[in-house]
DNA sequence: TATGAATGAGTTTTCATTCAT
DNA sequence: CATGAATGAAAACTCATTCAT
């Protein structure tokens, strides 16, 4: 991460608002964005609470950095969906699930859906941020996916929006569980084999 | 500032708890826990916020009740769950999903999940009630259920727990969808019509 | 106490403000004026709170009462001690501390020796009714008691009104330690016994 | 509001917690525990109210703050008090007697007993700490030096205890006097001369 | 009279934000 | 740029007092 040759114990000035929001996103993962405080932020990114309004004007803007920044990451994998090339259906959905069942294993997805859920009311505008840039574009590229094999006349009539609905469901229902009630003792789910116990019998269910 | 004629006290203590929780949920449900002012609970029930204080001894006594009033409506819908009589496998599901689209379309269930899955972290014993009264209940129910079906053959082999995660996990999403998403103009999901549609490709996809 | 005749347990309403002044000592003497609730007076008096609304004013009102009437009882003894026949000085001085001590020893004057001492600064008033009314006349009386006995040559050359405190000072402290040290595990003192020696040495000290 | 110039912020960190101290000593010896605000403490200390905060938790540490500090000072006198040489009973008891007499003339130590007395029963830890750090050594070490004298034949039978008692009880009063009627115009006691004339009259009662 | 639920002003406590250093 | 002590507005909580019953 550090550019070669640097001091590997001396922090530029450039990390800083990086490490703030990394800092920022476990705060408000763990704790909502009211109940986050700055003093937390701070001493989790190992700078002064001075030093935040630096970079941000307001613990909105912080809030507002991280929930962004979720986005980006995710748009990516959401190209690549788009541009898989399409062999048959049912592998390509396959492919689709393994894709995002490892994404959601190795992202914190979680906290930021909790986050984006919990403030929605709060923060209309990262709702409408994730739901214009992130939701409505990875829904909509499934939803055409479906509706294309639908066409095809490889996957039953219905509400193709439906389908891709049913099929990322499980995932993110894991997702929330692990947030919500694995770190009180319940029984995790295995997200990958979850996944694909699912699209095998979506699949089956969807084909003709 | 009062109309004429109308009391300043009201007396009404056998009601007042339920009100004062019945604002509260509204308002925990749009803020969240902390952003939750008790001015604002108290001015929707109609009280001052000392009355507040008659019945509960503090901000988080309050939620505990909300969170926990949650349950109850649900459990007697687990028994009815359990209750059902097992005619055939497919009808059993297709009236279970029917009555928990129901539920979820005629309950502020939405609510509760954004209670519970934002405030898990910082009141875990609300999670816990939620995990072990309702949750493990409905999902051991649901789960056993197709793993007697499993037995007499009537349902592909498959981890049994899987199967009952898959099941459900759209509607918790349009649950969340709607408090999450419909606030800011996004398109809403028919709830009935997702449930149907998921329950009979997965039905397809769930028998030999 | 009740009149004969009248039903054990029915109260008579005549009674109840001297309840409430009862219950408010031990609550006033426990907590001070400040900390004491009137729920819990209302309570240890067995009335509601809007009760002593009925016979007092505000709480001042029920804190003067109670420290004025803490006077009274006291003014007796004051009188008894000014028209004791004065037999030989040290047997007055002897009658009047074992009289004291017995006092000391049966009435709750450190509840009131408290609430006079922490709360002079707040209600001056008081301070100054237990000054005029109790302290003064009490001083006054054992200096001229003790002058006199130096004009017939019994006490030794001195400031009468310092002999006075020097008299009387153990008592007072005895009583405050009972309150103050004594509930929590101190070694208490045996007021009558302190009394006793303290009176002797300083006879023994006093006379020529 | 502020005089031009004046910075707004101080920057004192090292002796804040001291200054606050002081103040609240002040309020607490004023209106006691439960009457005095915070506002007060921290207007009187030049500091706002949540600059308190950053060195007390909560109200109640910053009177434990102020009560504990009280003992150490005194500490310091008993220990002199028990390395005094011993020359002769009478003159040990007298050079006892003005050092504390001139202690008591320059401390605020009526301040002190007023709060420990009056807020025993609320906190009971604190008339612990007075009571096993001061008052026990102190009256210990006194009824030591007393009871050695007995043993030496220079103090007449009697409980040392009750005679160590005897001694300090006029100057207790005194304290106390000073706070609680010379506020409202009661003639004061001088205490030097109250404990010289005391400590004679009973030195000529205790020898033999 | 008597009750006790209800009020609302007042107090403690929190914490995002500022600013002297 | 960076710090962290200090601020002050806002929120939780308390409780003397009121008043419909």
């Amino acid at each position: 991460m550090l550019p070669a040759g640097q001091p590997k114990f001396r922090r530029r000035k450039a990390d800083r608002p990086d490490e703030i929001v990394a800092a920022a996103f476990e705060v408000f993962g763990e704790k909502g964005f009211a109940a986050a405080r700055l003093d937390d932020i701070a001493a989790r990114a190992g700078v002064s609470k001075g030093a935040i309004y630096l970079y941000f004007a307001t613990k909105e803007d912080i809030f507002q950095a991280v929930v962004e920044q979720g986005v980006a990451p995710n748009l990516q994998n959401l190209a690549a969906l788009a541009a898989a090339n399409p062999q048959n259906f049912p592998d390509l959905l396959r492919g689709v699930a393994r894709m995002m069942a490892h994404m959601a294993s190795t992202t914190p997805l979680g906290g930021i859906i909790k986050m984006v859920v919990g403030e929605a009311r709060n923060f209309p505008e990262l709702a409408r941020v994730w739901h214009d840039r992130l939701i409505v574009p990875a829904l909509g590229t499934l939803t055409a996916v479906i509706a294309a094999a639908q066409a095809r006349g490889e996957v039953q009539p219905g509400d193709p929006r439906l389908y891709a609905v049913s099929l990322i469901s499980p995932l993110l229902v894991g997702v929330i569980w692990r947030e919500t009630f694995t770190p009180i003792g319940a029984e995790p789910f295995d997200l990958a084999g979850l996944m694909e116990q699912h699209v095998e019998t979506l699949l089956r269910g969807m084909v003709p």
